[in-house]
DNA sequence: CTTGAATATGAGGAATGTTCATATTTGCGA
DNA sequence: TCGCAAATATGAACATTCCTCATATTCAAG
C-alpha cells in the first residue's frame, strides 16, 4: 500500500494518476488568479481578501488554500505573471538589437512599453505596488530585477567586447531595478508630469548604459518599439 | 452647559487649559516612538505589534491610540523622524555649495552619508520598509521626495539661472526618489556589491544633475560631507 | 454497487488592530 | 484639607482576517 505505483497503470512515470482531474484544477487556478487580478483592479491590493477571491470564484478557502499555500503565494503567483510579461517585453527589445543605435532605440522603446502598460492596467500596478508590502515578495522582485539586468547587460557584453562586463551587469541591475521605481513614481502624479518624469528616468537610464550616443531628437521622431496590449 | 468656556478663566483662549499635564504627554509620546524604533531594529517593522508598543512603554493600548489614531499613524510619526534627518543632511550638505564643483562633491558626500545611515540603522531601513506597505505612508514618501528633490534644485537654480527650472526640479526630484529606492537595493545585497551599487546610482544621479563635470577621481579623494551619526 | 483515494467544504481557531464603558488621576476652588 | 468635574488611563471585549482541520463529497476502478 505504501507504493502509490501499485496500480494497473504503473508502467507511467511516477507522475499522479488523473490526468482529468489535473486539467480541472488548472483551470480553477486560471480562474482564481483571474479573480484576484480582478478584485486589485477594482479595490486595489490592500484591499484584497482571500475570502472574497474563494467566494467569487465559486470555490470554498480550503479550495483555494488548497493551491496557494498563503495569502503570499498567491501574490506571488499574480507578480511572477507581470513579471513574465515584462520580461517577454525586454526580451523583444533586445531580440532586435544589432549596434549601439539600435539599443537606444530598443531601450527608449521598452520604457515607454512599460509606461503604457502600467497607465492601462491599474492590476498590474497595484499588484506591484503589493508586491513590496511583503518581505518575501520583495525578494522574488530584486532577483526578477538581475534577470531583467541579465537581460540587457547580455546586449550591452556583446556589443562591448572590451568593456568591463560586471560594470556593465551592475549598470543593467541598478537601471532596470529603478525602472520599477521610476515607473510606479510616473504613474502616481497626473498625466503630464508622469511623462516628463519618464522621459527624466530615460535620459538618465540612456546616460548609465552610454546610449546617450543617439540623440534625443532622433529617439523622439524613431518607431516604438513593443506595442502594448499585444494585438 | 453647552459652552464649554464657561468656567472661570473663560479669559484665555479657545487651547487646552491645562498645560503641564502636556508636556508629560509629549514625554509618554517620545517613549512611545522610542519603544517602536526599538521594537522594529529588533524583529523588523512587520512585526510591530501595537499591544507589544504600548506594553513596552508602560502604558495601555487605550493611552497609545489616544496619541496615534491607528497605526499607520504610528508608523508615519516615525517615518517623519527618518525625513527630518534626513532633510536634515541634504540641507546641510547643500549650504555649503557655491559652484557646480562644490555641488558635486556635496551630492557625492550626501549620498555617502545616506548610505552610511541606511548600514548602520535597522530601524531607519525597516522603518523605509514599512512605510511601502501602507498606501497613505507611500503618499507621504511621495511628498518628501518632492521636498527634497526642492531643495536640491533651489541650489541648481542658483548655479544655473540660464537652465530651465521645471526641468531642475523635474531631475532633482527623480534623483531624489530614485535615491531612496537605490539605499534599499544597496543594503539588500551583500556589503561589497551594495557599495558598487551605490557608486553607479551616485554616476547616475550627477549625470543627470549635471555634476559629471568633476571627474570621479576628484570624487573619490575629496573628504565625506555630513558624518553619521553626528557626534 | 462498493470502495478507497483524491478533492472540496466551511465552521472554527488564532492573531491582531481598534473601541468604549469604567476607573483613576489631576487641578483648583471652597 | 476636601470635594468636584474634567482630563486621562485602562484593558476586556469586539471585529476583521488569515489559515486549519475534521468531515463530506466526488471520482474512477474492480
Amino acid at each position: 500500500m505504501q507504493n502509490r505505483n501499485s496500480s494497473p497503470e504503473l508502467s507511467t512515470s511516477p507522475g499522479p494518476r488523473r490526468m482529468p482531474v489535473q486539467k480541472r484544477s488548472r483551470e480553477r487556478v486560471e480562474r482564481m488568479l483571474a479573480v484576484a487580478t480582478e478584485l486589485i483592479a477594482e479595490k486595489g491590493s490592500d484591499a484584497l481578501r482571500m475570502a472574497e477571491v474563494a467566494e467569487r470564484s465559486g470555490v470554498s478557502i480550503g479550495s483555494l488554500y488548497q493551491f496557494f499555500p498563503d495569502k503570499t503565494a498567491l501574490l506571488a503567483a499574480l507578480v511572477e505573471r507581470c513579471n513574465a510579461e515584462s520580461r517577454r517585453c525586454i526580451e523583444e527589445a533586445m531580440a532586435s538589437v544589432r549596434d549601439e543605435h539600435d539599443f537606444s532605440r530598443a531601450f527608449a522603446g521598452l520604457i515607454d512599453t512599460y509606461y503604457r502598460i502600467f497607465l492601462a492596467e491599474p492590476a498590474m500596478r497595484d499588484i506591484w505596488s503589493g508586491a513590496q508590502a511583503d518581505k518575501a515578495l520583495r525578494e522574488i522582485q530584486l532577483l526578477e530585477s538581475r534577470r531583467n539586468g541579465a537581460l540587457v547587460a547580455e546586449v550591452l557584453k556583446r556589443l562591448r567586447p572590451h568593456a568591463d562586463p560586471a560594470e556593465l551587469e551592475r549598470s543593467a541591475f541598478v537601471v532596470m531595478h529603478l525602472g520599477e521605481e521610476a515607473m510606479r513614481l510616473a504613474i502616481s502624479v497626473e498625466r503630464a508630469e508622469g511623462d516628463a518624469l519618464v522621459e527624466t528616468y530615460k535620459r538618465m537610464s540612456l546616460a548609465e548604459l552610454g546610449g546617450d550616443r543617439v540623440t534625443c531628437a532622433e529617439l523622439a521622431a524613431g518607431p516604438r518599439c513593443g506595442d502594448w496590449p499585444p494585438a
